[in-house]
DNA sequence: CAGTGGTCTAGACCACATG
DNA sequence: ATGTGGTCTAGACCACTGT
C-alpha cells in the first residue's frame, strides 16, 4: 500500500451507477455517530490520525470529509486544539439561523415572550408542511419576539410531538435548536425560509400593537435535522419598520 | 525538494502578523486574471498540470486554489474536459441570484418591459448606497418584470457611470449581468439583500396594477463585482400573492 | 487512446494551543 | 515538549470526455 489507491468499495464501478468516493463513505458515518449522540455537541472528537487509523484509511481522506462537515457547520475545526462537534449556541444561531436585524445596529439575539403551548392534533396545512398524516400529535407554541426593546415578531412554531416527547410540559427556553438537540438528539442542520409580505390579521396585528391590514414581513421556515428528517416547521410574522431581512447571495 | 515543504513567502512567519497559504497567492493570481477579462468567461483556463508548472507550485496547490474558485461560482470544473470560467447565463442568474419563485411550479426566468433609463446625478441616497460623493454620474433604469405571464416586480436599478460607459445608450437585455460582464468587464460576484414589508405608493402601484397600501416585499441589493468593487443598486417592489422570495439557511 | 479533473495515499514541515 | 489541525509536495490510480 505504497501510494495508489487503496482497492476498496468505492474504486472500479464496472456497472456505471453510483461511485461513491470513499471520503463521502467516511463523512456519513462520522456524521451518524453525531446524530446518534455517540459524539455529543460541544465535545472533542478523536484526532484525524485516530480515526484514520481506526478505519483504516489515509489521514488525508479523513481531513476531506471533515473539511466538508466543518463546511456545513456540522464540526468546528479548532488548529491546535481539535475537531468539536457543532453546538447550536446563540451566536450560532444567530449566525445561521436568524436573519433580522435592525435598520442601524449589529445583530442581536431577539427576547421571548411565551403566548400559549399546547399539543393538539395536525390539521391538514400543518400536516403538509410537516410531512405528517392529518391528525397526527402535533404541539404548537406561539410567541412573540423583541428586538432592542420592541416588540417586533409574532411567532408560530409546530412540531412533530413523536419527535419531542414531553415537550409541552417543559421549560422552553428563548433559544429552541439547542433545547432540540441536548434534550431530544434533534440537531437541525438548514432550513428553508419562504418570504411573503402580507396585511396583518387580527391575530398578529394584536399581537405586536399594530393595525390591522399593516404590512408585515410572513416568514415561512421548514427546518430539517442532519439525518433528513422535517422537524419543525415556523411562520414569523415581522414588523419591518425599523428591522429588516438580511439574505446573501453568492 | 522531494516531499515537505518548499521555502516560499509562505512560510515561517517570524513576525506573527498575516500568514498567507500558498494556494490563497495562487487563487489571488487565478482571480486576477479573470476579473483582468485574460480569461474571458466561459472559455476554458489552462489544466492544472500547466499553471502548476507555470508557477512552480505542485498540482495540488492549483487544484485547492481552483477549488475554492469553484465553489464562489467563479469557475465551474468539468471532469474529464476542464476548467471553465463561469459565465453569468440565465441558469446561472437564476440559481445565484434570483430568488423569487412562483408558489407552484419550478423556477424561471422573468421577463422585463423596460420603462425609462436615464443618467443623472447621484442624490445623497444613491451615493451612499454606491460608495460615490454625491452628485457623481449614474445611470438610472427602471423596468417592471413577469413571471408565468404576471407583472410581479417593479425594479428601479442603478449604477456608477464611471463603470459602464455608454450604458445608457445600449439596447439592454433581460439578463443585466451578463451584459455587465461581457461589454464592460464588471463581473458580479456577490450580493446583499435587505428585505422589508412595505405599502405600495401611488408609483409601485400604477406600475404594478395594484390598489395603493396594498403590501408589497421590498427587496433592496447591493451587488459587487469580484474584486470588491460596488457594481450596482437594485430596489425591487414585489407582489407576493402568488409569488415567494426562498432563502436557504445552511 | 490521451488528456482532463477527482480520489487516495504517504510523508514532511508549519502554525497554533496547551502543558 | 507534545499533540492538534493546516499546508505542501509527489506520485499512483480512477472516472469521465473527447478523438
Amino acid at each position: 500500500m505504497s501510494g495508489g489507491q487503496r482497492s476498496s468499495a468505492a474504486t472500479t464501478d464496472p456497472g456505471g451507477l453510483g461511485f461513491r468516493p470513499l471520503y463521502r463513505q467516511v463523512r456519513e458515518l462520522l456524521v451518524q455517530r453525531i446524530a446518534d449522540g455517540l459524539w455529543a455537541p460541544g465535545q472533542p472528537i478523536p484526532s484525524e490520525p485516530e480515526i484514520a487509523s481506526e478505519l483504516g484509511v489515509s489521514q488525508g481522506t479523513v481531513r476531506k470529509a471533515l473539511d466538508e462537515m466543518a463546511g456545513e457547520n456540522l464540526v468546528v475545526r479548532r488548529q491546535g486544539r481539535g475537531t468539536y462537534v457543532a453546538r447550536h449556541d446563540d451566536a450560532r444561531i444567530l449566525f445561521q439561523f436568524f436573519r433580522i436585524v435592525p435598520d442601524s445596529g449589529a445583530k442581536e439575539f431577539p427576547d421571548s415572550r411565551l403566548i400559549e403551548v399546547a399539543g393538539e392534533a395536525a390539521d391538514e396545512e400543518t400536516a403538509a408542511a410537516l410531512g405528517l398524516a392529518p391528525g397526527a400529535a402535533v404541539v404548537r407554541l406561539e410567541r412573540v419576539r423583541s428586538l432592542a426593546g420592541e416588540v417586533c415578531i409574532a411567532e408560530r412554531i409546530v412540531v412533530p410531538a413523536a419527535l419531542f416527547p414531553g415537550i409541552a410540559e417543559r421549560e422552553l427556553p428563548n433559544n429552541l435548536y439547542e433545547l432540540y438537540a441536548a434534550q431530544f438528539g434533534v440537531v437541525v442542520g438548514r432550513a428553508s425560509e419562504k418570504l411573503r409580505a402580507v396585511a396583518a390579521g387580527a391575530r398578529e396585528a394584536e399581537l405586536l400593537g399594530v393595525a390591522a391590514g399593516t404590512p408585515l414581513l410572513r416568514v415561512d421556515r421548514t427546518a430539517f435535522s442532519i439525518d433528513g428528517k422535517l422537524a419543525e416547521w415556523r411562520v414569523s410574522w415581522c414588523r419591518t419598520e425599523r428591522v429588516h431581512y438580511v439574505s446573501d447571495l453568492r
